[in-house]
DNA sequence: TTTTATATTAAAATGATTACAAATTAAAAA
DNA sequence: TTTTTAATTTGTAATCATTTTAATATAAAA
């Protein structure tokens, strides 16, 4: 399973499996949303009172690290992240900001030319679409 | 040119023309680059030493909602603005943040199945790629 | 069980952005 | 041109997200 995996590559990694942490890996495994850091930070405040911001950051920022979670820069606004690293991208509408993914065989790859490309060591891409969810346009 | 364009724009908008928006506006296209609200505050306090961030704020929040320049998302550390607002697609350095322009006529509209299309009014869509330029890959 | 290096916590510091209210000014009216 | 007025600018304070710091707690090795 995905969380059994975030422990082993985290003993791997010679880091200490906490108990704030497994809370963490299991709200990010078993939630198909693409939460914030306060989406997380408050399911977590509901198993551990006492856990503090800083965890929720320090985890997030090593899982990061790991390769094992992605940031969305969809918006400026909110940071999520997204447990999902196989390649996709994401749709967010713009009223309710609602994230959702979008699996294509259609990669971006085409859509950067040659002459850019060898000028780079790529290591990434992303595509966001912007819009108004059907729930969002039959509210308005 | 552009600058007169503005002016005009926000004349029909009802809005007042004062020299710290004319200077946000020479700024924002005598420019090729991508400037951060630093950038162009740092800009603007050579010209108006006693300008105020709030200003530069306001005015970019205006024009965005004129729909004159865009936000780039490429990255959470740092807030870009775009004066071209033709489609385009860009491609950050990460190590030393330069942003770049990519123009090409392969659209990212085949990145999105009519299965998602149909559920929303699409209003925008932004690919971003991410590496590190030659100068970068030279030095480390 | 003891030890020790790492992680957690609470609090303070930092940085970016927004809110506010008083002073200024662009532009319309006289 | 001068007067008027509503919009804008400014400086300050408030807010919000994130990072830093140092003391305390704890996972895991010995
Ligand atoms: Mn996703
Ligand atoms: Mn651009
Ligand atoms: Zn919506
Ligand atoms: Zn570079």
């Amino acid at each position: 399973m995905q969380i059994e995996r975030m422990i082993r590559r985290f003993r791997e990694a010679g880091l200490k499996i906490t108990p704030q942490r497994v809370a963490i890996f299991e709200y990010l495994y078993t939630t198909t949303s693409h939460p914030t850091v306060d989406d997380i930070y408050a399911y977590i405040t509901g198993r551990f009172p006492s856990v503090s911001l800083t965890t929720v950051y320090n985890t997030l920022q090593t899982m990061v690290g790991l390769g094992e979670i992605e940031e969305i820069a969809i918006s400026h606004e909110r940071r999520n992240f997204d447990p999902d690293t196989r390649p996709h991208s994401h749709i967010m509408c713009v009223k309710c900001k609602r994230i959702e993914d979008i699996y294509t065989d259609n990669l971006s790859e085409n859509c950067l030319p040659e002459s850019v490309r060898k000028r780079y060591r790529i290591l990434g891409q992303r595509i966001y679409f912007y819009g108004l969810c059907s729930r969002c346009v039959a509210e308005k």
